[in-house]
DNA sequence: TTGTACGCGTTATCAA
DNA sequence: TTGATAACGCGTACAA
């Protein structure tokens, strides 16, 4: 690879010529401009960015760490955020966690020794303690998919999430829901849901969750396996539908219940969370819980990009998002229509 | 962040006893080790990656060049990457090319400028031009899921897949199948279904393919619109099985037969490609075939890592791993039992 | 075992 | 408009 000054060399000028042709940023003769291009086109000249980041004390490079990748979930955030960081000069190190608060902060120590002028975080729980230490960094920070007090968050609302399932499945005269998720007591979806029959005055049956782990990679197999253990030790109308935090669940519980033929809405209403791009294609359609994700990428990266660019300077600034409920047939029924 | 600089003055010895105690490289006294260590904890050092790298002409980077992130198939390869990269110090930078030629292009501008010690491919096509300039650049590479005479390459044949696809078709009985992909005549699963066909003297009907090109994002929306127009078109029995060349064009095709009131496979059978985990949460679960995409990751990495730490410096290498076919409900029917 | 001194490829400051 | 020259933080050859 060749280097500036070598370029100057063979151009005849000083390096720190041939520095401001390519930068730009200061007058240039128009000879010296012409003579530093033709050598720098004809031997492919590419700037050794280690060097830049040295002198400049900037990366251009920006920390992604999530969960896992491999949900198309998070995979379609990750799209975005890189499409929009390259668009503006900037690369994306992703860090996958598994989920793992060990592993996020070993990511993030490697994140710091890269120099990373800014990292977006999906973190593995509402307290990992790496938020902690990005707080005592000085490495701008934005979470996404929950809210924060301290950093620049996108989010849509888990709690809101939750209650629209329940008025849903409430209004299809749905009382004894099976909840399929990682936690029964801190997992917001769920909390939202059952905040909306206590409001009613409906009481939540007891036994009536399934815990599958969080960031579990098999999540389709575990939730096939606990739904059918479910639906096999319970009388069918134990529970009438059944609400999963997210739609990859989804997919496990719906081959569990054809596993057994149960049909689905009529003997059991199944609804998911996140709207991926694969429920409509579930047959039937499944019915779910939208989250813009493709606005969740594009504002994260745009807000720490603002401050990276633009610096901005100002409080921290949350943006919430609305979900939207996609009713489709998997609770509806035939006349759902073709939605 | 505190350099070695500061951490040499505080502790009363060079910056050299400082880079020898951290790396450990040669031999330093107890006593000074021990002080060094005491303010490096103290502090919180975090070596400057950009500075290190400029020194050794290293920068424990890797890219990963890749058509569509938020795609599971992809998404999964990512995961295996990042892990073993990670296990072994380096870091990933991912680049989205949307199977556009000319991004690639650019990306690998960049990946140059990062100095990255290598870089994994998963090429927008077989010729993708960046090929060429990786080859005539050192930077060591590994062409990811197809083939390659002058790289390292891990790949499973897609040849082979499509013919798989054919001979458990025609043993169903199918000889009218609708092609579902992004090219009848390059892409070689297609090639291998048809190779099947005039082998056994069966002429390959006209008019039975679906091109939703390739990288498309909303390959599911794609394929529904053309199954469904296609479906709506043709009298039954036009085709009686549908082969797309991955399983989320699958997904589309499912639910376009299910709104025209075709049984899956009684009316239409139905297989896919790639068996993501996703495949068997499909109602009827869809035939597919499986690639080992684990090992395909993690298979490609190594070797990559073999070259950039072990220095092995011998012959190209290419890693053939193996299709297989996963029947399931969406050809075999009822009596497929629960595999 | 330790320190000095140089180089890595840039940016940026200062005179000229 | 230009050219020296000093950083930037680290690795390392050399001498002590």
């Amino acid at each position: 690879m060749i280097t500036m000054k070598e370029i100057a060399e063979i151009a005849g000028v000083s390096q720190a010529t041939v520095s401001r042709v390519l930068s730009g940023s200061s007058a240039v003769s128009p000879r010296a401009r012409q003579t530093v291009m033709e050598i720098v086109q004809k031997h492919d000249y590419t700037p050794n960015y280690s060097a830049r980041n040295l002198a400049m004390d900037q990366s251009f490079l920006i920390g992604l760490i999530i969960p896992d990748i491999s949900n198309p979930f998070f995979g379609e955030i990750v799209r975005q955020v890189e499409r929009e960081a390259g668009r503006n000069g900037y690369n994306i190190i992703i860090c996958n966690s598994d989920g793992d608060i060990t592993k996020e902060r070993s990511q993030l120590q490697t994140l710091r020794a890269r120099q990373v002028d800014g990292v977006l975080v999906i973190p593995a729980s509402s307290n990992s303690p790496i938020l902690t230490t990005l707080y005592n960094s000085d490495i701008h920070t934005v979470v996404v998919t929950q809210p924060h007090s301290r950093f620049d968050s996108v989010y849509v609302s888990h709690l809101e999430g939750g209650r629209i399932v329940a008025q849903h499945l409430l209004g299809l005269g749905h009382t004894r829901v099976l909840l399929v998720g990682d936690s029964e007591s801190e997992n917001d979806k769920i909390v939202g849901f059952k905040q909306v029959f206590s409001e009613k005055g409906i009481i939540f049956p007891e036994d009536h969750f399934l815990n599958i782990g969080a960031w579990d990679h098999d999540l389709v197999k575990q939730a096939y396996l606990s739904g059918l253990e479910y639906f096999r030790r319970h009388r069918p109308g134990h529970a009438t539908a059944v609400f999963t935090v997210n739609d990859v669940a989804a997919f496990g519980i719906n081959h569990a219940l054809k596993e057994l033929n149960l049909r689905i809405p009529d003997d059991v209403a199944l609804i998911g969370f996140d709207d991926t791009f694969l429920s409509q294609g579930l047959n039937p359609p499944l019915s779910s819980v939208s989250q813009p994700v493709e606005e969740i990428g594009r504002r994260s990266i745009e807000m720490l990009l603002d401050r990276l660019i633009r610096k901005f300077d100002g409080d921290v600034r949350s943006v919430q998002l609305n979900p939207l409920l996609v009713a489709r047939e998997s609770t509806l029924g035939r006349q759902a229509g073709h939605a």
